[in-house]
DNA sequence: GGGTTTCTGGACTTGCCGGTCCACTTTTTT
DNA sequence: AAAAAAGTGGACCGGCAAGTCCAGAAACCC
């Protein structure tokens, strides 16, 4: 089925799906049309439909794959080090900044919202990138436990799961009410959380 | 502007946005159609407009009210009381067992990514739910504090609101996944927090 | 450089769905 | 009981947006 694509092809594809998580972040899936995607991008319906030949909905799934992609590159490279407390506050800065930034859309939240049911594409984008960023958070919280900053017997998977669903959450009340302060309280407490459970561990601290 | 409506009016506008509810759950804002609601609700276009003018939008958001008024009512009684440890793990499996039951669908979420952007008083309704959400969540930690169960130093609010938006990332992926693992997760990790935060605090305890 | 494939442009079709209209019935009011 | 107001049924309209088609241009391959 794949068809090849020259470089020509390639670039052109690349545009339409860049011009359109671009229309779509800032109108919305439901009420962009195709037609503003071509204006946005300069193409005609025949490329649109020749590139996407599954129609509207396969081209807001590319969208998808595109915006999942860069929501863990966007916290890089502190997600990937949450070996300190330091790094951990830094990590924590560059989410608020990221969503801050992001303002009251959430294109790959919408974007499932519109497709997900039926597409079950969308459905795997969407548990790939959370199963992926909680590995990097548990991976984090193992790390602080194995340097003595947290005791052994904390659950590293339920704390992770906790802390996932906490900036879900956060994410997706600024998306109704425009205010960040839900995801600032959810990650300053979690974060205060983790920090008191190893505050009077024995020894290591020290170390 | 307020028209009366006589009784059988009445009967019959809580038919439509009953109906309307039922087919917007399952099958979601984006994709129904107001024929769907009208052979659910055996009613004809014109009974539509007549209740609503504002067309689908107006329906809509009637129905996000409708929805919005039910989230709070289904944790009752047990999010009213929440001033023991029991009775906050009584509140938990009210809240799993709830969406338990709804599934991967999430009509207030989805009736507001809909209408949301648009229509102003959809905003207004999620916003003053989150409130009263919280503020009882607040109301319930208050209670443990004031108990001697917590320690008086808790930032209340910090703790509410990260609760809160616990709750809101564990469904919201629910609603990706298909799993409730991270709302337990979610809830069982706070409420543990809250826990061991109480657990060596002086006197108290024993009166 | 000729043949084949890929790419592009835009006119055209199609069907759906929100919304209008108006005639008719039922209920309320006095 | 008659007039007024509220409620009901369904035919109809109009626009919009997804998707089709085909002809011509550009790129690739030998």
């Amino acid at each position: 089925m794949e068809r090849v694509l020259t470089r020509k092809g390639e670039a052109t594809r690349a545009r339409i799906v860049a011009g359109a998580a671009e229309v779509l972040r800032e109108r919305g899936p439901s009420v962009t049309t195709l037609d503003d995607v071509r204006l946005r991008t300069g193409t005609s319906k025949s490329q649109l439909f020749h590139y996407f030949p599954g129609g509207k909905d396969d081209l807001l799934l590319a969208v998808a794959r595109y915006e999942g992609s860069r929501v863990l590159e966007d916290q890089q490279p502190h997600l990937g080090c949450l070996d300190t407390w330091d790094a951990w506050y830094r990590w924590r800065d560059a989410v608020v900044e990221r969503y801050r930034a992001q303002g009251d859309t959430c294109p790959l939240g919408s974007l499932y919202a519109q497709i997900g049911r039926s597409t079950p594409g969308a459905r795997a984008v969407v548990v790939q990138l959370l199963a992926e960023w909680q590995e990097h958070l548990a991976t984090g919280i193992r790390a602080l436990r194995d340097g003595g900053r947290l005791p052994a017997s904390i659950d590293v998977d339920q704390a992770a799961a906790a802390l996932l669903a906490a900036i879900q959450g956060g994410v997706s009340i600024m998306l109704s009410t425009g205010r960040i302060t839900h995801l600032e309280a959810a990650l300053d407490w979690h974060i205060a959380q983790l920090r008191s459970a190893g505050e009077d561990l024995p020894g290591r601290m020290v170390e």
